[in-house]
DNA sequence: CGTTGACTTAGAGCACACTCTAAGCTATAC
DNA sequence: GTATAGCTTAGAGTGTGCTCTAAGTCAACG
């Protein structure tokens, strides 16, 4: 006797719906079931179910999380492809990050921007600016531009 | 004469069909149209065009992003509510970031268990590993445990 | 003056990931 | 033996963000 359904929802923090979907969806073929048909969740399934989650969460789709369960489901003949979905999966993930973090940095320009434009109480302080995306800031792939802060010096005074 | 939209589609990457769509969802306000009907970008529209790009490619839905154009358009008496903005979605993107990157030692975790598995050729080597998630970690909120890393001074020799 | 190409619109369709409903089964409690 | 609670299924519906189609307008070229 493992868990139920509603048990690992609570655990979890996934709703029932959610773990019959993604069962539906090829994600939980190692979930035995009950004389009942319920299905009967042990320990190693919630460790499968963490892998799953970390997977889903920092960004892959079902349909490649499928294809890493099933090879997990053919043992240690996958092991290689296993590694390599990890070894993908990770600079996929430090991308998504590095682009988070150019973004952030112009969320800090537009802060100043605005701190600055509610002292002198008009955004017309900073009419003359001239902020033009290059190419690779359109796509995401890098923010070499000046940001807005190294332009403070250039305002007047506040009146 | 500014840019034609197809211009701008070549420029910034986002095809004329996703532009068309963002105006309809109330985005670009600010585009003005020429006597033919046609949509006539101006520099100035590329910056407005870069700040959603932006918040866009940081997470921001379109319903949020529109919010905060109406703002723009109204002038300097939404100051405050858009400093907001970017005040409260620099918060979510740290927060995501700092999501991601508890996942990315999740991901190290496994890299390191796939790596060693195929030392020994068997994953069995971590059969009795018991990696049991808090409910932080179902929840991504944090990750306090022991990585797999920790763990593999007791490992027996590779045959 | 007709063809070409780039634009316009409304609206349909699609992909993804849920989210929920309806109808039904089953084990236990009274 | 029947009510209740908790599970089961197939499949419909939702929200988000595009993505595309069809039908039409318009300006310039030869």
């Amino acid at each position: 006797m493992g868990y139920t359904i509603s048990q690992v929802a609570e655990m979890t923090g996934i709703t029932a719906h959610t773990l019959r979907f993604y069962d539906k969806q090829g994600l939980l073929p190692f979930v035995d079931r009950n004389k009942a048909g319920n299905r009967d969740f042990k320990e190693s399934d919630l460790e499968w179910l963490a892998v799953i989650t970390c997977l889903k969460k920092s960004g892959m789709p079902v349909k490649k999380i499928r294809q890493y369960v099933d090879w997990g489901m053919e043992g240690d003949v996958t092991l290689n492809q296993r590694l390599e979905v990890f070894e993908t999966h990770k600079k996929v993930v430090m991308e998504k990050m590095a682009e988070l973090d150019n973004y952030l940095k112009k969320i800090d320009d537009k802060i100043w921007y605005y701190k600055t434009a509610i002292d002198y109480g008009t955004a017309a302080i900073h009419s003359q600016t001239n902020c033009v995306w290059t190419d690779d800031e359109w796509r995401g792939t890098s923010f070499p531009s000046q940001s807005y802060a190294d332009r403070s010096a250039s305002l007047p005074a506040p009146t």
